[in-house]
DNA sequence: TTGCCTCGAGATCA
DNA sequence: CTCGAGGCAA
């Protein structure tokens, strides 16, 4: 093949150009100067072009939104600067609240700017541009760790491949919304309705779901969009120094910003666009749940700081829930791994926030007796706190003439054992433990859990059958149960049968941390088995300690050192933990940093800067490890301040207070982890 | 709590 | 083709 002449390769780069600008016109601009199908004469040029020349070809070309190829998996992606979760307010008192922290903090009555946008209903990711290519593209994950997904983030029309204006930092990364407008999301299920495919139920999930595929073709065929909200990481050159401006020259280099974004003063300000975008609420191209206010000064952001995992300079004012009427067709009463008897309302079915519900927790009986809600009742039913379906209040007037409050049930009803309830408690328990198979099921699925044992291929399903057949009575029959047994039951060939016993052989190899959690002992989380494990450091010595001995423990108070003692002194559980050593689950020796000799025990540190080696949150989770404490900022109190690059305030005050500051390796070193 | 995607494997039908 | 497990997101 011929080398392409210079005067092509300067048309290629001519078409380029002027594609992305029509790409921003309309996208961002959303001011087209150009009829769709000269735009689309356009890519049929550069594409021919392109054919003909394959040398010509780069990744950042219009061309190149669909990569072709899907990809195996999603790699992780560790966020430089973690993506936070924002507070919620619900009524305006809380954002008169909000306002008010705001001004003490920053010690003003000055009225404060803020910035306001819709909250999308959609998904958050974080875009890295490097030298103005996305290099990047990924989900927001737990806010630390998430998902590459940039071959299906290149698909969409709104993310531009290549930032466009000038001035851009060599390192960008932005953050956004992934989402589906209502019309687009119409557009597509009443195309997919025509062609007999499944339709999505709501553009949230649609989105979600878009963004989960491993073909970007797939992806490319769905309607998202994206709107951009703020900047994470930069790198090479400062950004503006109020968050609007941010947004404008955000907005310069090509990437699309809300236009209802909007700077207002005061709490008036906030309430006065809270209503505001409420009423244009139906009328907006897409769905939102409510409005986001942010501090706009980026200086006055840093001196508020966060609290836990969300800032305080940022909140989202939630609009009220949807809700819905139903009826309740029964109330059951489910029992949970420690015995727990919890209400459950069976509802007819009702299409509520974006999705079916048909269940409802009841909590416990105080609060089943407090909204009176019977069988047959009608209820208003609402998504509380964007998730759990909540019951709000019974319809007293639609109640049928002959109903009866629920009542306690003295018996399990599971198992028929007798129910108990502890003076001054909300919750009854059931008291049959193991002999009762809805406490056994339970158990099994906590005792299988990627947390604990991690038992590939034992699910709920599985362990339903197991127990109704009467082949695992406790948790350490699980290792006697051989291919054939296995291979009997539903759904269950050789193949997975053999698969099941395998991950069984492979889940005797565990930590004394992880076999104590999978005990189920009452109190007893991943984190205090993990303390357990560190100060007793043997099965035996646990096992044979009083209860003050247990008390010993950090963070062990007598309740749950009560708990774990009792457990252990019971002689059905120490059966099943004899069978359970009997077929070799094991564990390798705790190792030398124990609490009590650890650097760290009952020592106060901070942490300031990026460490290079982990995050902030692993690094902690090691100083708790080892008996030490976590805190925010740095006071007379504090005995350490591991400092990591480019550390700021907190590392001055260290110095001023004469406080004991450590790099990055000598830290690595005290904690026993080498670079 | 629900919905979505992916994977492995069992079930079903030609 | 269908189902269950497992993982992710809000």
């Amino acid at each position: 093949m011929k080398p392409a002449p210079a005067s092509l390769r300067h048309r290629v780069e001519r078409l380029r150009a002027e594609i992305e600008r029509h790409n921003r016109l309309y996208h961002v601009l959303d001011n087209p100067e150009i009829p769709d199908a000269a735009y689309d004469r356009l890519m049929a040029e550069l594409r021919a072009l392109e054919q003909q020349h394959p040398e010509l070809v780069v990744p950042e070309s219009p061309t190149q939104r669909v990569g072709g190829s899907p990809v195996p998996e999603f790699a992780e992606v560790r966020h430089q600067l973690p993506m936070l979760s924002l507070d919620n307010a619900f009524a305006r008192e809380d954002v008169e609240a909000f306002d008010r922290r705001v001004r003490e903090r920053l010690e003003t009555d000055e009225q404060i700017g803020y910035a306001c946008e819709p909250k999308l209903d959609g998904l958050a990711v974080s875009l890295t541009y490097r030298d103005g290519l996305l290099a990047l593209g990924a989900t927001r994950g737990d806010g630390t760790i998430g998902e590459d997904v940039t071959h299906n983030i290149r698909t969409i029309p709104t993310v531009p491949l290549r930032l466009s204006g000038r001035g851009w930092p060599d390192l960008l990364e932005v953050r956004g919304e992934v989402f589906m407008s209502s019309a687009g999301f119409d557009e597509m299920n009443r195309r997919a309705n025509e062609k007999g495919e499944k339709i999505f139920v709501n553009p949230r999930n649609a989105a979600a779901g878009s963004l989960r595929q491993l073909d970007p073709r797939l992806t490319a065929s769905r309607p998202l969009e994206i709107y951009f909200y703020s900047a994470g990481r930069v790198e090479g050159k400062p950004l503006p120094d109020l968050h609007s401006e941010i947004l404008k020259v955000l907005r310069g280099w090509g990437l699309r910003t809300s236009p209802e974004t909007q700077v207002v003063t005061g709490v008036d300000g906030l309430l006065g666009y809270y209503e505001d975008i409420g009423r244009r609420r139906s009328s907006l191209r897409y769905q939102i749940d409510g409005v986001v206010y942010k501090v706009d000064s980026i200086e006055q952001q840093r001196r508020l700081g966060f609290v836990a995992r969300a800032p305080r300079w940022q909140i989202a004012h939630k609009f009220p829930a949807e809700e819905e009427m139903t009826t309740v067709r029964a109330i059951e009463w489910q029992v949970g791994r420690t015995g727990a008897l919890t209400p459950v309302a069976r509802l007819e079915p009702v299409f509520v926030g974006g999705v079916t519900v048909s269940n409802a927790t009841l909590h416990n009986i105080d609060e089943l007796k407090r909204k009176d809600v019977r069988v047959g009742d009608s209820v208003i039913i609402r998504r509380a706190g964007d998730v759990i379906p909540e019951v709000v209040r019974v319809i007293i007037e639609k109640r049928p003439s002959k109903s009866s409050s629920v009542r306690l049930p003295q018996k399990c009803p599971v198992c028929g054992s007798a129910v108990e309830r502890e003076e001054g408690e909300a919750v009854a328990r059931c008291t049959g433990a193991l002999t009762c198979p809805a406490q056994l099921k339970e158990s099994l699925r906590h005792f299988a859990s990627r947390r604990a044992l991690d038992i590939e291929g034992l699910g709920t399903r599985l362990i339903d059958q197991l127990v109704d057949a009467g082949l695992v009575r406790n948790p350490g029959d699980l290792f006697k149960l051989t291919v054939e047994q296995l291979a009997n039951l539903d759904r269950m060939g050789d193949r997975s049968a053999a698969n099941v016993v395998e991950s069984l052989e492979h889940s005797k190899q565990t930590t004394f941390a992880r076999f104590l959690h999978a005990l189920g002992i009452r109190d007893v989380g991943e984190a205090t088995a993990e303390v357990l494990a560190q100060h007793f450091r043997s099965l035996d010595a646990l096992r044979s300690s009083p209860a003050e001995a247990i008390e010993e423990v950090p963070d062990v108070g007598p309740v749950t050192a009560g708990h774990v003692h009792a457990f252990f002194a019971d002689s059905r559980n120490a059966k099943v933990i004899d069978a359970l050593i009997q077929h070799r689950v094991r564990w390798p020796a705790v190792q030398g940093n124990s609490m009590r000799d650890s650097p760290l025990s009952g020592k106060t540190i901070v942490l300031t800067g990026k460490l290079s080696t982990m995050s902030r949150e692993e690094a902690g989770d090691h100083i708790r490890k080892l008996g030490g404490k976590v805190a925010g900022s740095v006071s007379k109190n504090t005995d350490l301040v591991v400092a990591g690059g480019d550390a700021g305030s907190k590392l001055k005050k260290a110095t001023q207070l004469g406080v004991k500051v450590l790099e990055e390796a000598e830290f690595l070193k005290l904690i026993g982890r080498k670079r």
